[in-house]
DNA sequence: CTGTTAGCGCGTTCAA
DNA sequence: TTGAACGCGCTAACAG
């Protein structure tokens, strides 16, 4: 910058204000300082500017893994939104685990991000309402944590897996309908487990959940003990695209036919849905939306700078996309919501 | 850090000797010092380090989409490497554009990256061989630039589809392979097309790309005609993902069966490629690898400090995995190689 | 409208 | 082994 100066003949701070423009000046004082600037290739130092103690133009964003094209695509949305407002993002992945959820949460803190986009862990040990975060904007996403200081943006979990566990037994007739599960611990599991929990309850059916489905062997285990049972469930409900891999899976190594012999709707639309045969029935949730919402969020928080006790929560509406596995003929149609 | 100074007694450059270990500090000293920063909840400002001339412990990632899986498990790969190394990475999308891409990596200097990790969006017009990115380490990925400086990580890309296309004309007879491609900007898009054109040209077949399959609309128009035609193709080539999925889709729609009425092979494999009727038979390349041998190279110029006049060029094996939608009975067995 | 002074938090250089 | 002074590149606050 000095150099720029020198050149154009000015002071630093006719060149700071120029670059800013945080202050009038002179058109003729301007013009030299810009054919300084592009003759000398100079850019000024962002790391500079944030150590001067305003703000680094940074956000952090901290999902638990990046190759879930569910993480993925907020990502990509929340990184979207940040260049519309001249920031750039610094990501990292927490592997679902608290611990390293907090260490990377410090460490953005050290690098003095403006503020932080997290999709938490674990929900009961989350380490983010800590008195060191107490100054850093926090928007918590999918999944929300106890602090309520925190902006946080949700879909509508309970309601779509009640609206599609009920389009199973009032539209098909299904009485045996299993919830396959990932595990007990996150969020978004128990959230989904709780509006089919609701469907089958108001139709005086028993819940059948199975919270073991972690793996392809173990869900293939699952469904092949099901199916073998006397009277074997004739509906399957997924608790994210990857259960429903699981289980689709599992069906086609069993050789049992869907929707025939069992039907199956899953949470979480994904691309190849409509390819696969038969056409998968699912909850689509506003991905990119809740990704964009979020980042909104975050950028009016940092520019108010205001940290309110009760931060906003957000919950967007989640829609059934009727295909083919839930039994119902290839119309293309949706749900009349 | 003068607070921790003065808590603990001594000088701020104790404590920075303490934390980076940059000098011997008597066992007392140093014990009170980490009590003062645990007391303090201290952590070092990152920028500050950066600012003062050293490493900003920091390096860039340019990917062109980030919804993409191919390249979120790039970037995944490239984070776990990272971390490893005790850097965080700032990450960004060019969205295939070179001018966006050449703003971004301004960007990542003007953030002071001690190195870049991209994917360039067009070889042609690449622009990060001009001068300002000289003392940046660069390391480019599933796309080579001109520049014979930067560390490249790349696939099998011709031999991979040759001996892919090969094995359609060998083990099942096809006479007319046709070739999905994206649009011939990409770098990617021509070397796969090379070795599909060399298969065919060495079994003395006529090569037919189509080059204009960048839309499901667009491929569904490609595929219909060819379908009509009088002697139709008996096989198709995807150029990736995105294109195996168009084929797929408007094949479906035309009601052609697979592998009965025509065989398909995509290049790069995908989770639900199993599990789609029928299986696919892919070229599978190992992108978690790829991204980590990136990432594994820059590191080591960024250790080394080394900026050679010719970069590593490496090439990562490919693997045909034989499904059924080429035509092979289900054995589950791989090709020999 | 413009230049000067001071300091953000750290690490290098030097002297004690 | 330790501390003081200086400067990295930038900008807020004040003078001119």
């Amino acid at each position: 910058m000095n150099d720029v100066a020198r050149v154009a003949g000015v002071g630093t701070m006719t060149v700071s204000r120029v670059l800013n423009e945080s202050a009038p000046v002179s058109a003729e004082a301007a013009e030299r300082v810009y054919r300084a600037i592009e003759k000398l290739g100079y850019r000024p130092n962002e790391m500079a500017r944030a150590l001067r103690g305003l703000k680094s133009r940074t956000i952090g964003i901290i999902v638990p893994y990046l190759y879930d094209p569910f993480f993925a695509t907020i990502a990509h949305a929340i990184n979207t939104v940040a260049k519309e407002n001249g920031y750039s993002v610094i990501l990292t992945t927490s592997n679902e685990d608290p611990d390293s959820e907090y260490a990377e949460a410090q460490l953005m803190l050290q690098r003095r991000v403006d503020g932080l986009i997290v999709i938490p862990a674990d929900a009961h040990r989350s380490r983010l309402s800590r008195a060191e975060f107490d100054k850093t904007h926090i928007v918590t996403l999918d999944r929300p944590v106890q602090d309520r200081r925190f902006d946080t943006v949700l879909v509508q979990n309970q309601s779509g897996s009640k609206r599609a566990v009920q389009h199973l037994q009032r539209e098909h007739g299904h009485k045996r309908v299993v919830f396959i599960g990932l595990n007990k611990h996150l969020y978004t599991v128990r959230a989904r487990f709780e509006g089919y929990r609701r469907a089958m309850l108001e139709a005086g059916l028993q819940p059948e959940p199975s919270f073991k489905c972690g793996s392809q062997e173990l869900t293939s285990a699952v469904i092949a003990g099901l199916v073998r049972e006397k009277n074997p469930p004739t509906a399957f409900f997924c608790f994210n695209n990857l259960t429903t891999r699981y289980t689709l899976r599992a069906l086609l190594d069993l050789g049992v036919k869907i929707p025939e012999e069992v039907a199956l709707i899953g949470f979480d639309d994904f691309e190849l849905a409509e390819i696969l045969h038969p056409n998968l029935t699912v909850v689509r949730q506003p991905i990119y939306e809740v990704g964009r919402v979020a980042a909104s969020l975050l950028f009016d928080r940092i520019k108010c700078n205001e940290f309110p006790e009760d931060g906003n929560k957000i919950v967007l509406p989640v829609e059934l996309i009727i295909r083919r596995s839930c039994g119902c003929k290839p119309s293309g149609r949706n749900a009349a919501d």
